[in-house]
DNA sequence: ATTGACATTTCAGTCCGACAATCCGACTAT
DNA sequence: ATAGTCGGATTGTCGGACTGAAATGTCAAT
């Protein structure tokens, strides 16, 4: 027996007005990349006052679908993965997410990745990809550098696969994992291990060989929390803030 | 040769005040549920005006770092998936992903659920799925009622699994998904298969049987996407907004 | 003591007006 | 054309003010 007395709730105007020009955004009437009104011409349009066109605006910006190029002019846009990756990721580490929690996720995400990938890769990231293993042969020993070629190159797979969806929901365990792997690498074979795994895939993609392509990045992830696990880190320790 | 010189972007004080707070939260300095100085407050702790305050505010607001209880006081809290879920949905929806980029994203992520729920079921939720299929066997002709406890049983077998990343992942997908649910259950047996799935998925788990929950969760996520294509549905096709 | 009605205070939401910094566009001189 | 100059437009920030709703305090009745 809920009574669920009629929620009151007036809606704030700020957020009437955020929620107006959202609208305008995802129906298509403002298209990405489009220069709004400035905001007193905001304020006077919707009929109220600039300061509640500007609350407005930074849940907009927020949310990525509205953002300043050089400071000045106001623009629509479509949210990218570091808009949205950051607030996905302070919600797991305040839910104390664990390594673990995160690295299971990931095990179904990054084959799959893989998977696609092979069905859908193009010239352009074929490219890319090629490039960062190049990268990653000279880096071996350089482990900040290696990083950062890992991260890129998971992510050129993601991209790869042509599924949004996929590089948006492994975007933020992404962003989790990567501040302990230095750590990881320290490992006496975990570079050359990376190396390796990454070529297999790589080739496998090129090759069109979906199986074998997610095959070897499942072993490439499960290496990963082996690597995690020797290094004395606590799988099951929440994950810390970068 | 690009010069970089220093990005001068002095960052705004509404950005700053965001951050220190969020750092706060964050950091557990001030812990979840526990209650904010007012705005005024706020304002004069940092040195700036009540304005800048508030825009900070609606910034951590949306991120769903900060609610507020009955209108009034401001609580430090957790971002929810509600929280999250609606901007990456608006994301997905102008990123265009099409039915099948969620449909492959979720069928690697349900599967998980349902062998991590295997594993981690507590007595609390095992109790909800079962009201969850008794209401299910009495709303077969109820359309909208079934979509509604197809929603909540999929969202309680990843509540199960325990794993909150998890959970943040599949939850704008699902969101994405249902609008049209309806739809694809006109098909003729698509209710009876869903019950059918849903009690397989059920004894599984109760039994602790991983790999038999896992398989039927990924008949059930199959099942899904040819009622899909069998109501006449373009899988293709950019999924539309709610 | 507990309850309930009523008065008081606090505070979020909104508005107004203002000002400095700086960005943009137009205009001018080279 | 290119570079330099100048003024208007626009954002970021500020102080102040008002209103209504929420929180709190007061007091009488039970």
């Amino acid at each position: 027996m809920s009574l669920e007395l009629k929620k009151f709730e007036r809606e704030p105007a700020y957020r009437y007005v955020a929620k107006t020009i959202r609208e305008k955004i995802v129906s298509g009437e403002i298209k990405t990349g489009e220069q709004l009104p400035t905001e007193a011409a905001l304020a006077e349009a919707l009929g109220v006052n600039r300061s509640t066109v500007r609350e407005a605006l930074r849940v907009l910006e927020q949310g990525g679908l509205v953002r300043r190029h050089g400071g000045k002019k106001l623009f629509a846009s479509i949210p990218v993965s570091e808009d949205i990756s950051e607030s996905v990721s302070t919600a797991l580490i305040l839910h104390q997410v664990t390594f673990i929690d995160l690295w299971q996720t990931m095990f179904a995400l990054e084959p799959l990745a893989a998977k696609l990938s092979s069905e859908r890769l193009t010239e352009d990231i074929c490219a890319r990809l090629e490039t960062n293993l190049e990268a990653t042969q000279k880096s071996l020993t350089n482990r900040k550098r290696l990083v950062e070629l890992d991260i890129e190159f998971h992510e050129l797979v993601a991209a790869a696969s042509g599924n949004k969806s996929l590089l948006l929901a492994r975007r933020p365990l992404s962003d989790l994992f990567y501040p302990t792997f230095s750590r990881v690498l320290k490992q006496p074979t975990a570079a050359s291990r990376l190396l390796r795994a990454h070529e297999k895939i790589f080739t496998a993609i090129q090759k069109r060989d979906s199986k074998v392509a997610s095959d070897w990045m499942e072993k490439h992830i499960a290496d990963f929390r082996k690597g995690y696990e020797m290094s004395g880190l606590d799988i099951n320790a929440p994950i810390r803030a970068a």
